[in-house]
DNA sequence: GAGTGGTCTAGACCACCAA
DNA sequence: TGGTGGTCTAGACCACTCA
């Protein structure tokens, strides 16, 4: 028998199940690190095959959105894990040394969003923004000099307190602050020379070769929810790409 | 029936199916371009099911390895195939304007590999390379100053005519003229200050950013086969990178 | 031992392509 | 119209986890 819906453009089963699942993700029905009903279960609720619901759980595995651990469940992907803690972050060391990240905060004030920002965060430009600069070391070293921008009614209550208690990951934050739990990220890189004032918060001179990278990062169903601008000292630390 | 072989650790059946695959496009059986035997076919050959094959040749088609394409077949990934030239590029305009590559020799000579180069070539020390240096310009504009190395002997015959005669891709070069296929790449960033040689080459100051690409290439069965170091003006381009 | 995800099979049918 | 990959099903069995 075949369960297929009739539609002007054709889809197949998996692909609306794993819409539903998504939805589900959305709607809370399960949070963060919670663990998801059995393949059997979610067969018999959408009234499809084990088969199929797999299929729709296998893609949403390799996005990264759930996780599966064999002979337990399946868990719904979370930035609070320890494990996973920084899965964003590029970065690391030439000596590959385990480092500790520490967050120095900088400011954190009202905004409005300016046409770039307005374009990439899909907002209307003037629209409230949260602006927020921080400065990463590693390793007592600075590193990293953050300049994030996120839209205001999303993280309604966001501040610098909030900023500091997070403690690097502001990933694991918005998740369990505000249920914003981030899924993709673009990031597009540049050398740049660094200005005055960054210069200064890296302790280098000014003109001196940074790593720029603008990064914008989505929600469930691809919603841009973070801009930022990173300025990376890469002396002693390298940014890691793998082709396929 | 299970047809799962006994071994110490434990192997799934289509894993067994991907290395044979794997050593058939080793061995040359199928070649760049070609079509592999249809799904049935190789269920037969292998005396699997269909499906079985079919989970071998998904995992293969997501390393890019192979390309399906409904309703004609399976066919081995070319980087030669017009549409995916310069597969490994991930440098863009940022105005996303289509442009020209242009390929400009400087030098292509016979040089033994140092510690660094052996180390990651997985060589010798002091083992015969060839290194390559040209200069890729996008529009007219210098762009991007590459300094390439490999080792000599699957290069047998490599000379400064042959990188001349590329004119852009080397990876399309060196499957056609050595039956060399690159399958992955890992790359390491860094922002740098151009040096004397470089900057002249590029038509810049001393010391002006440049974005450093570290490249190491891979052929099948993780064996790295080009070590490339790319320095490149980001002006008016950016390093594009997904995050999941 | 019960329950979960993971593998494997066999067979039906669908969407796409080319001759 | 025949062949290819793509989807979907139903059922069996395996590997892993935990009580």
């Amino acid at each position: 028998m075949n369960k297929q819906l009739i539609s002007p453009s054709y889809r197949p089963l998996y692909d609306q199940i794993k819409v539903l699942i998504t939805q589900s993700l959305i709607g809370g029905e399960w949070r963060p690190g919670e663990i998801i009903p059995s393949e059997m279960e979610l067969a018999v609720r959408y009234k499809v095959s084990q088969g199929t619901v797999r299929k729709a759980i296998d893609s949403l595995a390799a996005e990264n959105i759930l996780i599966r651990r064999q002979g337990k469940g399946t868990f719904v992907a979370t930035h609070n894990a320890d494990v996973i803690k920084l899965r964003f972050l590029r970065l690391t060391s030439v000596t590959g040394n385990k480092e500790l990240l520490q967050n120095e905060f900088i400011s954190c004030v009202k905004t409005k969003a300016n046409a770039h920002i307005a374009k990439v965060l899909d907002i209307k430009a003037g629209a409230a923004t949260m602006e927020i600069k921080r400065l990463l070391t590693f390793s007592g070293r600075p590193l990293i000099y953050d300049h994030i921008i996120v839209p205001a009614v999303p993280f309604k209550g966001l501040n610098g307190n909030k900023v500091i208690e997070c403690n690097g990951s502001m990933y694991s934050m918005y998740e369990s602050q505000f249920g914003v739990r981030m899924v993709r990220a673009e990031e597009r890189l540049k050398a740049v020379a660094a200005d005055k004032d960054v210069a200064t918060a890296l302790g280098v001179k000014e003109g001196y070769p940074l790593l720029s990278i603008e990064r914008v990062s989505f929600t469930y169903g691809d919603k841009p929810m973070e801009w930022r601008l990173g300025l990376c000292l890469t002396d002693d630390h390298h940014y890691l790409s793998e082709l396929e």
